[in-house]
DNA sequence: AATGTGAAGAGGTCAGACCACACAGACCAC
DNA sequence: GTGGTCTGTGTGGTCTGACCTCTTCACATT
């Protein structure tokens, strides 16, 4: 006699996990911010190990749909749509993604997502971006909390593209870089020219001109990067190039 | 007296792990396809419980970076990038991702990695290009085959792009489609215009036409968008509008 | 009031046993 | 010999239940 049990838990205990969170974040029982039972509980209550339990959630965390709080409780994600803070740092050490490659994504992301919030911005969100840029302004000599107010600002013209995944593939790759920001900006010279392109670029959103929004969003990235690229000349570890079997790199993607 | 024990394992042990990998991947130690040492094993030359490495592991896994088979082996990532497989449909159920946002940001980054694909492809990715185009044409026939060509050929283009972030975003958009996509996909009349569109595409890479390509390129994804529109003209489970909360929806980003 | 302290609640880790799956080599039937 | 079946071994998956660490907060102390 083979198998045949009675109900079909079948799939991975840990995706049960993620169908069943999954399904309490569509039907509205979960929503951001919110936080979900003890584990032992909630273990207890979905008829598995807390040992499993951990691992679903641990899955949701690492996609950053769920934020763990040690000590405190498990919760859904509440901040800008994101994938995965970590991952753009290790796919790229796999994948041998290159600083100018990340500059390029968000040059080619921001641009579009300026354009579209010029587009489609509320009226709201012009008072919003106004207030960044007020901020902005005022922080020019307070380089930490300049940065705060710059991605602030990036997060509104996202935020008012109209177009979440767009402004969560932004987000992903910015957050990757805010980092480095952190350090390099303590030195910046530039922080009036870059708030007057944040004004510039507000204007043009402002009066919905979609095509000068993505000019100056582009120009003003590419200033930030070169800024950036010039004071700090030499970087340490220097990303390795293929490696011996670049003779087939190309080919293989047609493995998968 | 207060702390002081011997070493500083301090941080979260699966995040040890995550760096250990990382560490393993940036030295070039492991290389996609590689594979790592069996659970028990590991665990014990990290010092550590086989549930914190699972947890690690569990991690990486989530974020596509490793990928574990169950009674084979827990192996690094060798497909083309991709930021987490399932991700943009739970984010999706959080943040109310629609279909027609979906299309946008397809139509953003292959409309661009087209573009670049004129610009950079090399012959040798040229040839490949070329390969997918008749392969795609022989399958007109064969809707199973034929989307498996047609996923194919954007892939290539993403890949010609020379941009690996790029290609994984919008990888990971058009992942999110795929299954959807297989269903209607039987149904679809136009195979064969799509295919020819695909040669166009192919046409102007190679010519390195980049406005040409990405023209082409965004044209192609709006035919297949309202093509596959038409297909399916109702769709069950609606996406929720934004709930009660609506109010302050535009102020919360702040708060992060 | 400001400060210290301890209990309670929640997540984090551990250990070891056992389950389920995949693969390969041995074995049997044809 | 060819092909299918069986069984063993290795690997990930799950369970149990105990203990550790962190956070918070009420409560006592100063």
């Amino acid at each position: 006699m083979p198998r045949m049990k009675e109900e079909a838990p079948s799939t991975h205990r840990a995706m049960q996990v993620v169908n069943h969170i999954r399904a309490l974040i569509e039907n509205g029982t979960l929503q951001p911010g919110d936080k979900i039972p003890p584990e032992r509980e909630f273990a207890r209550s979905l008829n598995l190990s807390r040992a499993s339990l951990r691992t679903g959630l641990g899955y949701l965390a690492a996609m950053g749909v769920m934020k763990v709080r040690h000590g405190v409780g498990t919760f859904v994600a509440d901040g800008p749509a994101e994938f995965g803070k970590a991952s753009v740092s290790i796919m790229g050490a796999l994948h041998g993604f290159q600083p100018w490659q990340m500059y390029e994504a968000r040059l080619i992301l921001e641009g579009n997502l300026a354009a579209l919030a010029a587009e489609r911005g509320t009226e709201k969100q012009h008072v919003m971006l106004a207030e960044e840029v007020a901020e902005t302004y005022a922080s020019v000599d307070n380089p930490s909390d300049f940065l705060i107010h710059d991605v602030l600002f990036h997060r509104i013209v996202s935020q008012a593209s109209g177009n979440p995944i767009l402004a969560a593939l932004m987000e992903t790759i910015t957050s990757s870089m805010y980092e480095n920001r952190r350090k390099t900006v303590e030195l910046s010279t530039n922080l009036r020219e870059s708030a007057e392109m944040h004004r510039e670029i507000f204007r043009a959103i402002r009066s919905r001109d979609s095509a000068e929004a993505r000019k100056l969003m582009e120009e003003h990235l590419r200033t930030a990067q070169s800024a950036q690229a010039k004071e700090r000349p030499r970087e340490r570890r220097a990303v390795r190039a293929a490696r011996p079997k670049s003779a087939q790199t190309d080919s293989e993607s047609a493995s998968n």
